[in-house]
DNA sequence: TCAAAACGTTAACATAAGATAAGAATTTGG
DNA sequence: CCAAATTCTTATCTTATGTTAACGTTTTGA
């Protein structure tokens, strides 16, 4: 990889997940790409297997899905944040949806052949594994926590909760996306608001 | 641990994630409990850090949350898969739902002090943070299917696709059990195993 | 710069789901 | 073995959501 300002964005973006030596942050480099998606451009698709993993320097992306013609967003990713079609890039199959950027997008890339190279790798493997398994442990409390919310939690909780922990979403996204990634109608979520406007 | 069969059930299922050769497996084993839970009582509580994840060898729980008096269920775990409240396991926190036996429930545990020492002992510290790796995505694209099947799915798109994958789950859990881990309420799926009747 | 597309709101109507309660069938536990 | 609890269905009523369409505003992109 190139651009040093990338690299240490990036090194202290995963430094909540491993911390490196020069030794191996050497290497390690070696195995990362900078990647560019002009807006609107896709990361992932359905039908494609995917074999890279982001973390996203600039930008933005959304994960959606398309069922009966229209588009169903699922998640969001910002700046700082990993992304990637998780299940098609772990299982190798293909992915069952779309990744696309929102803005221009910056990304430093680690491709899936790279990965399986360093965990092959015996300086990288040990800090490879223990790498990945806090990266899916990570994700895996997310994913806990918003199905929990959907489990328990009505449309109009889960919006409220929105507004209080999910800023970037609220802010850079727009209405009839987050009303997808709340399981509800982008008309629905707009009588939500008029609701909790009424109310306050 | 004790029971000789016992061991051999867990090391093939866990088989799938990671294989300990003899030395491994014998210091691997001593960090093992068995437990045993009668019906109804709790392998988490709300308000208490979960130290254990399980391993079920027969028997079965099911998680749920309790709000405004009434109890959720979320999930449910079965012989030969892991069991924990994860959030709580991993992050050291409280737990915010009950884990509990439906029958008498026989586990093999690993505590979070066991788990630790592993990772920190030079023999097996690099298979305990595959093992951990591989689990924790294992997990994490469970998760990311049942949360797309909410996204994109309504409640009787989900019960039809239950009906095809989940034999365990609709053969041995109680309707309204069902109703909650599909996200709405036991009269609700009542009413959907009615149409879908009707329609065949 | 300007036409087209995207976005958010609102209305009207149809449908599904939530809440509550009643009743029958089954299971549980002492 | 039997009373109590659980489970499931059904009915009624209320409420929320989905669907479609219209409208004004904003954004986009050529």
């Amino acid at each position: 990889m190139e651009s040093q300002d990338a690299v240490a964005v990036f090194r202290k973006g995963i430094s909540k997940f491993i911390e490196f030596n020069e030794a191996e942050w050497h290497i390690f480099c070696q195995h990362l790409d900078l990647k560019k998606l002009k807006k609107k451009t896709h990361f992932a698709e359905p039908g494609i297997v995917c074999s890279e993993i982001g973390f996203i320097l600039t930008g933005s992306v959304r994960f959606f899905n398309v069922k009966d013609g229209e588009e169903i967003t699922g998640y969001f990713c910002f700046e700082n944040e990993l992304v990637s079609s998780y299940r098609s890039f772990l299982t190798r199959e293909p992915s069952l949806n779309y990744v696309q950027a929102l803005e221009d997008t910056e990304l430093v890339i680690i491709t899936y052949n790279n990965i399986q190279a360093m965990l092959a790798n015996p300086i990288l493997a040990y800090k490879m594994e223990r790498f990945g398994r806090l990266v899916a442990e990570y994700y895996l409390i997310c994913y806990e926590e918003r199905m929990s919310s959907f489990i328990t939690k009505t449309p109009e909780e889960r919006y409220l909760d929105l507004l209080n922990t999910g800023r970037d979403i609220i802010q850079r996204m727009p209405q009839h996306y987050i009303a997808h990634f709340l399981g509800i109608t982008p008309v629905s979520l707009s009588r939500i608001r008029r609701r909790i406007m009424k109310a306050a």
